[in-house]
DNA sequence: TCTGCTAACCTAACGCTGTTAGGCTGCAGG
DNA sequence: CCTGCAGCCTAACAGCGTTAGGTTAGCAGA
């Protein structure tokens, strides 16, 4: 797991994202200190702050490179409708893939000009109606895998037993519905 | 601040979580310690423990006694879908009222029984329904309080400039307008 | 080739954290 | 009066993020 030999090639900021992504990976959040990640790449930890000014940057570069993992599907589906749940599957799909880091998800929110919600506004939605969708289509996302993750304990003990078991299985189909749901409102509301 | 007379009751674990909700709101969340805790009830650290296992109990417990706060409206709304937003914006009234708890409001979910998810079984809605309408809300509210707070820090600097300031804008009626929205579709496909 | 600069690393230490072990104290029940 | 124990204490542990200041190796310019 620790890589002993000295180093030959200077660190970057790129490598230690990596490395403190797969630290929290396997480890999860809490095993992730400066000390650790700075053995794990060959390096004593007070070197870390000549790549990185604190720790917290560390997160977001973490974080960072999280969403980096997301793809948008080749050919692009046609139907906007569709292109839009592409993008949001995609997010909740790279969320689950670390569950480790949904503690963490909703600490920084990125948006890229070109990943639809500018889009949105070329298909006849008011900012605010795409602002507005947009912003409802993160919560929904981020909030399923923070709630589907083990990070959350849930207490369903005062529910009838059938409801208890359900409420305790966040399913990426009811997210999928839900926001399905939400393109096809403000859809049928900018329409109206 | 700090209370520094010696006590003359013992300590309860309300008297904790109430103290320890307090200084979280006002100094945040990283401020809360168990060396600050025990201070600011008059007592040593270790005095904690006789009281609670650990400080993630401790961490529960603030959550659980935020969530208390909750106030359902005292008649309450006839027509259930008002009934629902009721019970939601609340949630997010409390959420709101407490922003430095956000990162940890993904938690732990509880459930009422009499909260409403049973009696949405009783509109008719299936239990998987239910449920699945339940998890949205929660996932929306929780997901619109986590953003809306100082704890998300958003990169929106490559968006145009209208949508990039209204990006940054988590607001109260984007949350209700999308609960309403699930709500009514939800609603369709029961009676469809 | 020698000089000097600087990037990239180091050791050592600071004050803080959650947590545990073990001891004191004062009050309630027998 | 004696016992037990709830409720507090002091002291210490290992670990944390971070900083100050020192070393080293390699490259730029003379």
């Amino acid at each position: 797991m620790v890589t002993p030999k000295k180093r030959t090639t200077p660190l970057t900021k790129d490598e230690l994202f990596t490395a403190a992504l797969a630290i929290a990976d396997a480890e999860g959040l809490e095993a992730l200190s400066m000390r650790r990640l700075a053995a794990e790449v060959g390096v004593e930890a007070a070197s870390l702050y000549h790549h990185l000014p604190s720790k917290d940057a560390l997160l977001s570069g973490v974080i960072v490179k999280m969403r980096s993992e997301m793809r948008i599907p080749d050919p692009l589906p046609e139907d906007w409708r569709e292109l839009l749940l592409a993008i949001f599957s995609e997010y909740r799909r790279v969320l689950a893939a670390h569950p480790n880091l949904t503690p963490l998800a909703g600490r920084r929110v990125e948006t890229d000009p070109d990943s639809g919600l500018v889009f949105l506004t070329q298909l006849g939605f008011s900012d605010d109606d795409a602002v507005e969708l947009w912003q409802s289509m993160i919560a929904l996302a981020v909030g399923f895998s923070i709630f589907g993750s083990a990070y959350a304990e849930s207490d369903v003990s005062d529910l009838p037993s059938e409801l208890a078991e359900r409420m305790s299985d966040w399913r990426d189909e009811t997210c999928v519905r839900s926001l399905r749901m939400l393109i096809d409102a403000y859809d049928a509301e900018r329409a109206g």
